[in-house]
DNA sequence: TTATATGATGCATTCGTATGCAAGATAGAA
DNA sequence: TTCTATCTTGCATACGAATGCATCATATAA
């Protein structure tokens, strides 16, 4: 167990004042050529790392940012999770991750996040409460929520998807295929992503004089999906049952496409066509080649990552709401029936 | 923009000393109980929180810990972090979160987090080369491999599975199957899970008087296994090929079942029986319904935790190495010919 | 009542770095 | 040569909380 080397252990041994060693890892700060080059020497002798932990508490910038997921079984998580790391290192920011069982923890979560500095927060699933978004805001910590609204008012920027013009175009797509009885399997009911998805999905089967056939509610959970598709398909009747299903999100539609093939003995998209909505890698994948409403992520965290920044610089920036357009990718799961030879 | 209260603004307001605000907030510390009452009603009125930073500073304890992981595409590592996460949010710690593109950046990486003065190191995917291993011993920070064996000698622990009887138990599983032509494709060739895995299936294989019929190679990654199945399975003759195949990790596994059912036409399990490693949760998924050898992940997280906090409180204790016993799933890819009526 | 143990409290210092300020050094201009 | 402008450098202090030490108050025992 060897105590780190210091900048004044730096100092001593390169002849100069602690100062000049805290300068040389300063960009911007003058020190002559000479100086530095004693200084990066002496570092190197003694490897000497300057430490953050002391640097945060002068200048008031942890360079930490913290992500908040509340489950990571829906692979759009982690995907994101992955690429928003990968792309806050680039601007050399750290991720404080933090796992919140339900929105009830959020809060006392980010009380916790709080202490430690962090520059910014980022939510991927849970919700805010208007108090704490507030204590945020006076704090000077900008706050991104990611594939949701807002709620909470002006002080919280978010990043999310068109979700409406994506419920608009699982409509289209289904319609285009022929189909009359079409259902909807909602995600989390006071979620603002299901809020719009299936807004858009109703209005525009409104536009063609069609209502919803049948509607039930997966939580965005696997599990509820399961029951949710169980309740919409079971019985005899065919002509009692969809022809066709939009599914909130693709994790939910894997699970539905699950109990249609292997309880209920229903094809896809035979009996019934299925369409899901975020595109995660899943989705392509043979045993599924599930269509969906593809979410652009990259360009999502790109937005976010932006926002971030400029909010850290400068905390005068108004709060920011990004929507960012989407694409409906075609699979096997919605085939037309004059496709379906292929 | 509000300047957050220290706990010299709450002593002030309490009427007492900064010492007494501080020993308020330390468990253990001598306080009386009126005293207690006061600061916390003036902490309450003024929101105060502790800054973890300053207290990082001079307690030497971050209670963070850093975990490292490359690729979150392969669905076990989602799962680790969040359960890990949460079990180390228990114990009062916090993640800060890394994504190492490969191994050559996992030292440096490892330096910058060094920076932040993490309690604890954990190595999701990467290796560590010996000079920070020994860097991180020096500083009296415990490392932790989690599913990959210690090459860096005595200052590392590791929490892995028993790879090899894993391997063994696909290659029984297999042969209890009637099947005589069996292939392996391998993982990162260098990985000790890789290199495990292999060991046990081929002793296993030749305990019974076989050998591995062919052997492909795709690096733990969704493409490269794909390009590993096709060299594999290519081909007119039903004889040249295998009629099973062990693939070093589900993820793998999952590649090679679309390619085999997808691309070249062939049945699982009836022309070729598919078995994978983890137990990830896809594998259970109607649409592949793949046998495979299960990690005990809650388990290793246990014992990850368990290790963390051990050598966190005492720096002497010496490195340690757990090896989990891993169980055989069996699903459909691996049904034996009298079940596969079922 | 006095002596002793125990608990509570404040003072002063410490952790490692950044930075305003003033002084010193150097170069260029007059 | 002298004066001014620019660049370097060190000193001293600040960031916010934890803690050893000494002091003081209280409780208990003798």
């Amino acid at each position: 167990m060897v105590k780190a080397a210091t900048s004044i252990d730096v100092a001593k041994l390169a002849g100069v004042s602690q100062s000049a060693v805290s300068r040389t890892y300063t960009p911007g700060a003058s020190v002559a050529e000479h100086t530095r080059d004693k200084v990066m020497d002496a570092a190197r002798k003694l490897a000497y790392r300057p430490n953050a932990i002391a640097r945060t508490l002068i200048t008031r910038k942890s360079r930490m940012i913290a992500v908040v997921a509340s489950y990571l079984d829906n692979q759009f998580y982690p995907v994101v999770i992955e690429k928003l790391s990968k792309r806050l290192q680039d601007d050399g920011y750290h991720v404080l991750l933090f796992i919140a069982e339900a929105n009830v923890e959020a809060d006392e979560l980010l009380m916790q996040l709080m202490q430690y500095h962090v520059d910014g927060i980022v939510l991927l699933s849970a919700n805010l409460s208007s108090g704490i978004a507030k204590d945020c805001a006076d704090a000077g910590i900008p706050v991104i929520l990611f594939n949701r609204i807002a709620q909470a008012g002006g002080t919280v920027n978010s990043v999310a998807s068109d979700n409406e013009a994506g419920g608009r175009m699982a409509a289209r797509a289904l319609l285009a295929a022929g189909h009359e009885r079409i259902g909807y399997i909602a995600g989390m009911e006071d979620s603002s992503t299901n809020r719009d998805r299936e807004a858009g999905f109703t209005s525009e089967l409104a536009a063609h004089g069609r209502r919803v056939f049948a509607r039930t509610v997966g939580h965005y959970s696997f599990e509820s999906a399961q029951i949710a598709a169980r309740q919409m398909f079971q019985g005899t009747d065919a002509k009692q049952k969809p022809s066709a299903v939009f599914v909130a999100n693709d994790h939910m539609a894997i699970a539905v496409m699950d109990v249609l093939r292997g309880e209920l003995k229903l094809r896809v998209p035979q009996d019934v066509a299925v369409i899901g909505f975020d595109n995660v890698p899943q989705s392509a994948w043979g045993g599924y080649s599930l269509s969906s409403i593809e979410q652009d992520a990259q360009a999502m965290i790109e937005a976010t990552a932006r926002i971030m920044m400029a909010q850290i610089q400068d905390e005068a920036v108004l709060a920011q709401h990004v929507n960012l357009p989407v694409r409906l990718i075609e699979r096997g799961s919605t085939l037309m029936p004059s496709k379906k030879a292929i």
